[in-house]
DNA sequence: CCACTTCCGCATCGATCGATGCGGAAGTCG
DNA sequence: CGACTTCCGCATCGATCGATGCGGAAGTGG
């Protein structure tokens, strides 16, 4: 694998720099989503040749994974964030906040690149939309935990399903992501936001 | 325009149900998203050859508008059927049932039309990302005309915001429909739906 | 039965899709 | 400086994309 840090580096060093051109692959996968997003295009924003993309990480589905890691580490940071909150009250209001900031940037891309990257896509896209779909099941699985855990501690009513309110945040999120991408302003999104946590916890 | 009822209809007739092809055409768009749609896929499910579609439905963008419409008025006529509940709580009961309902079908397609046939596109495909981000800004906007005359009769009480509970309904239900898309279960969303609708209405 | 209209099977269009082979240039080592 | 490794510009691959031209077949109304 030559995207591997080898021990010895011998040869010519490539001639740009990789974290800045998955940055750019990354935008442009969370805009036009997997197959929206032409390798022509993704190239030329890259700044790089074919070749070089092709060497440098495998192919369009492998750039994509990788773009994927760095949108969940990056723009997608908020949720590990979030977990961390003391509280499960808090816990839902960081997700819904960082979801609302995140997929209402002043500049293009809007929305998640979870979401839009791949909800439905023709035959050869299946391994990217199965991917997204565990990506999005393994957000809300985190946040699962962390309610688990929360009623553990007494955070949560001993009544309350962890389950369930995992699904309902991530599914506000989700809804959220779509309206984003429709271009419904921050500030609207933030106040439904804000009035859906008002009935905190769902029992 | 041929698609349209001529007065005088002389000729050979179509070989086909333009409407039984019309409905093939929505569930292979449902399913795979305009731009993951191809015309091979679309004609050999619609039983026709191109050259019968492009004469029948005008191009692939045409194809999509219509077979939107029959959506709308097919597996979406939900939305209609539940804006004529009596109450504001019946009408957001309504919404979100027929979304679970609709959106996680035991066949394919799972989802929703309106919001996985054109999340994100290339640039070939903005005309009909447009088109559906006006579709679902077109539900959100009856919802919400319909909020408010719930609080012009007194269903809704006077401090009560209907632009705010008709974007909280609506994302929730693009939200199932991300969920749905996913794979999650029909029980698993409903028993969210109805966990969010017992706080309701939100303030 | 005839003249006319429409339909549709076949072949094909140019553009673009993702992906690759080749070979000289560039840079790193001993 | 020389041997070796890697990079990358260029050309191009076969497949598929959406879309169309042609012409005989089919069915119409008079």
């Amino acid at each position: 694998m030559r995207t591997e840090q080898s021990r010895n580096p011998t040869g010519r060093p490539r001639g740009f720099d990789a974290e800045e051109a998955l940055e750019k692959a990354m935008l442009v996968f969370w805009e036009h989503g997997y197959e929206g997003a032409s390798l022509a295009t993704l190239t030329q924003t890259m700044g790089i040749s074919t070749t070089s993309m092709y060497a440098a990480f495998g192919n369009k589905e492998e750039l994509f994974r990788k773009a994927l890691e760095r949108y969940t580490e990056g723009p997608g940071g908020y949720l590990t964030r979030a977990l961390e909150e003391p509280t499960a009250r808090e816990v839902a209001t960081a997700i819904l906040a960082g979801t609302v900031r995140t997929t209402t940037r002043p500049t293009p891309p809007r929305g998640c690149m979870g979401v839009q990257g791949a909800l439905s896509t023709s035959d050869a896209g299946e391994g990217v939309r199965d991917l997204l779909t565990a990506w999005r099941n393994d957000g809300c699985g985190s946040v699962r935990a962390r309610f688990e855990r929360a009623v553990a501690e007494g955070d949560l009513p001993p009544g309350a399903d962890p389950a369930l309110l995992a699904r309902y945040v991530t599914t506000l999120a989700f809804g959220i992501a779509v309206q984003a991408a429709g271009g419904i302003g921050r500030e609207e999104l933030q106040a439904m936001a804000d009035a859906a946590l008002r009935t905190w916890p769902l029992t």
